[in-house]
RNA sequence: GCGCCCGUAGCUCAGUUGGAUAGAGCAACGGAUUUCUAAUCCGUAGGUCGCACGUUCGAGUCGUGCCGGGCGUGCCA
């Protein structure tokens, strides 16, 4: 099912270009601002009538008699100097509803494209030996909801993890766990670095204090881009054990993340001197100051001179940007990837445009391929600065984690103490982690948020509860309906026609029908918040229509269309949360 | 200095290639519960969209200048 506002759309368009005879009209209908304009608007017809100079309103009646939309909407109005407002059918909005219902795919009649693509996305990058913190939160997540919207979409979707795993601070804690635990040389296995932080910490407060130590560090990095098997083994260790570390953070937060995805830095750590060969033989590398560097056009530094992108330090050394090409090139000649998708804060922007450009001047990257950096703002404490901690460190993502369970802990409690055991629990880990995630997505992803447990766990506003507490609302009712006897699955399914009346059931009916629509532009922008407004509105819809219009009291003739509103709703708030999201729902809360 | 981003209701934020009277939530005030979870719903009030010019039929959105804040700007990532 193709969305409405894309068959208005073109209907529209069509009938600009039957009555003006131009080929490039934009109907630009777009979802009416108020509801007394009906449910579409296009806004395309003052532009046109202002190319060929002529008047609107005439343009827009010549516009309306091309103009075939009886099978979906009421006779089209013009209004003001020269909108087209177009309001849905009954009938069809009943079809519509229907029609999604009979989806046997269980992707709720939501089209795949005609053209997938091959999509990587690059996101979390975690750094090895360091547990988690708030700072990667948000990549972490909007990565995984772009994953999945695309994913969805029918594109083929590449995870990628580049994590920090290659570099001269692991030179330090192989040679710190080498020294103290030596037996991990014959079985790695039986070492455990139990508390990644205090190793690290460990680590370097050796470095700092012992001049012999150091020496040994620096070895130990020679060893590892030697590739030295025993140095490697012990490295390895390192990073499995740090994987027990942020495997479970990636689970709590239904991130689909895996080893499979992980090409770190220490994947592309041989490729890089390739790289700097290449660019150096064609001439867009050059040395300067020591360092070899890529001048690209228009990118000056503060005494307005050409600002260098370097690639390779003046002692030899290689850094992210040399990473960060060689994995471009990967991606692109291995993984065949048509678009590629950075999500990192917002700070590393001129590093992904020099990036880009250099990508580009090598050739590496035609007109065919997509590069985007898809930027974040910062999370921000109730002060208005960087979320930390009281001593200043970087919050832990699992103490964040915990908190936000042991929150809704309490307000489980307070709000439903006859629960099991087990229920309060599965509930305040949903709800908790749902409520983290959301009030993410819920903001735009370029903007700084405050962080504010108090509003994430509010059931009130647009949280993540107060959705969740929607869909579990629908589920009581069905379990209602159960002891009474009604079979939902059996009064929906031969369902032919519905009985669409009350203002509450065809406002809900035709946020349901839009659900395309808002994952359509919430991927092709990027921007969960699309979807996360779209959810909410449902859920208030659903929520003025549930206490407008009783179900399972309702006569035999109204309640399967209420019994269907229910159904429907609770399947897209479903597959918008867990399936798009990543975020839990429940049966109680 | 230069570049990028931000400035919208008391607070936290939306605002889809420029579209009609700028929207939510919180907080405030008033109402709704013998009925499917009131963790809810209905209503009232609240804004010179930082300021000033400009472009246009139309500007929160585009341009220029200014004010205020954040970030970046050659060997960290």
């Amino acid at each position: 099912m193709q969305p409405v506002i894309d068959i208005l759309d073109s209907r529209v368009a069509a009938a600009m270009k039957a009555a003006t005879d131009q080929t490039d009209c934009a109907a630009l209908v777009k979802p009416s601002a108020n509801p007394k304009f009906g449910d579409y608007q296009a806004n395309g017809i003052m532009a046109l009538a202002k190319n060929l100079k002529i008047n609107p309103r005439e343009l827009a009646e010549k516009v309306v008699k091309k103009l075939n939309v009886d099978d979906i909407c009421e006779i089209p109005e013009i209004a003001g100097p020269g909108f087209i407002n177009l309001r849905l059918k009954k009938e069809f909005i009943a079809k519509s509803m229907l029609e999604i219902n009979a989806d046997a795919d269980n992707r709720l009649a939501v089209d795949q494209v005609k053209k997938p693509q091959n999509v990587v996305v690059d996101f979390s990058g975690p750094n090895i030996a360091k547990q988690m913190h708030v700072g990667h939160l948000r990549s972490t997540i909007i990565g995984d909801a772009i994953a999945r919207m695309l994913d969805f979409l029918g594109h083929d979707v590449v995870r990628q993890n580049h994590i920090g795993d290659w570099g001269t601070q692991f030179g330090m804690l192989i040679a710190y766990l080498k020294q103290e635990n030596p037996e991990v040389i014959k079985n790695p296995d039986s070492v455990h670095i139990g508390d990644l932080e205090q190793f690290y910490k460990d680590a370097k407060q050796k470095s700092d204090d012992d001049a012999d130590f150091n020496d040994e560090s620096r070895k130990q990095v020679v060893n590892l881009h030697n590739h030295h098997k025993e140095t490697i083994m012990v490295w390895q260790h390192i990073v499995d054990e740090s994987r027990k570390h942020y495997q479970p953070i990636y689970d709590r937060l239904s991130v689909d993340l895996h080893k499979e995805n992980e090409r770190g830095e220490s994947f592309y750590a041989d490729r890089l001197a390739d790289v700097v060969k290449a660019l150096q033989k064609q001439n867009l590398a050059e040395e300067s100051d020591g360092a070899i560097c890529v001048f690209s056009e228009g990118f000056k530094n503060k005494e307005g001179q050409p600002l260098p992108f370097i690639i390779q330090k003046t002692d030899g050394a290689f850094l992210y940007a040399t990473t960060d090409l060689a994995a471009i090139h990967y991606r692109i000649n291995e993984l065949k990837a048509k678009r590629i998708i950075y999500v990192t804060d917002a700070r590393q922007k001129l590093h992904f445009q020099m990036l880009f450009a250099v990508t580009k001047a090598a050739g590496w990257a035609g007109d065919d391929v997509k590069l985007e950096h898809v930027t974040f703002g910062t999370v921000l404490g109730e002060d208005g600065k960087p979320l930390k901690t009281r001593s200043g460190e970087n919050v832990k993502l699992k103490e964040l984690l915990d908190e936000a369970v042991s929150r809704a802990r309490g307000v489980v409690e307070a709000k439903n103490p006859e629960l099991s055991e087990k229920e309060k629990e599965n509930i305040a880990n949903t709800v908790g982690i749902g409520a983290i995630k959301y009030a993410d997505y819920s903001n735009n992803r370029e903007s700084d948020y405050v962080f504010s447990f108090d509003k994430m766990l509010a059931m009130e506003g647009n949280t993540a509860p107060y959705m969740q507490y929607a869909f579990a609302r629908i589920k009581s009712i069905e379990r209602k309906a159960a002891d009474k006897g009604v079979d939902i699955e059996k009064d929906l399914k031969g369902l032919k026609k519905l009985n669409l009346t009350d203002d509450a059931e065809l406002d809900l009916g035709k946020h349901i029908l839009r659900y395309a629509e808002a994952i359509e532009i919430a991927a092709a922008e990027c921007r969960p918040n699309y979807l996360t407004t779209y959810l909410y509105e449902l859920s208030q819809k659903f929520s003025t229509f549930y206490t407008s219009c009783p179900v399972l009291v309702a006569e035999n003739e109204q309640r399967p269309t209420r019994l269907l509103l229910c159904k429907l709703t609770e399947k897209t708030i479903q597959h918008g949360l867990t399936k798009l999201l990543g975020i839990e729902v429940v049966e109680k809360m």
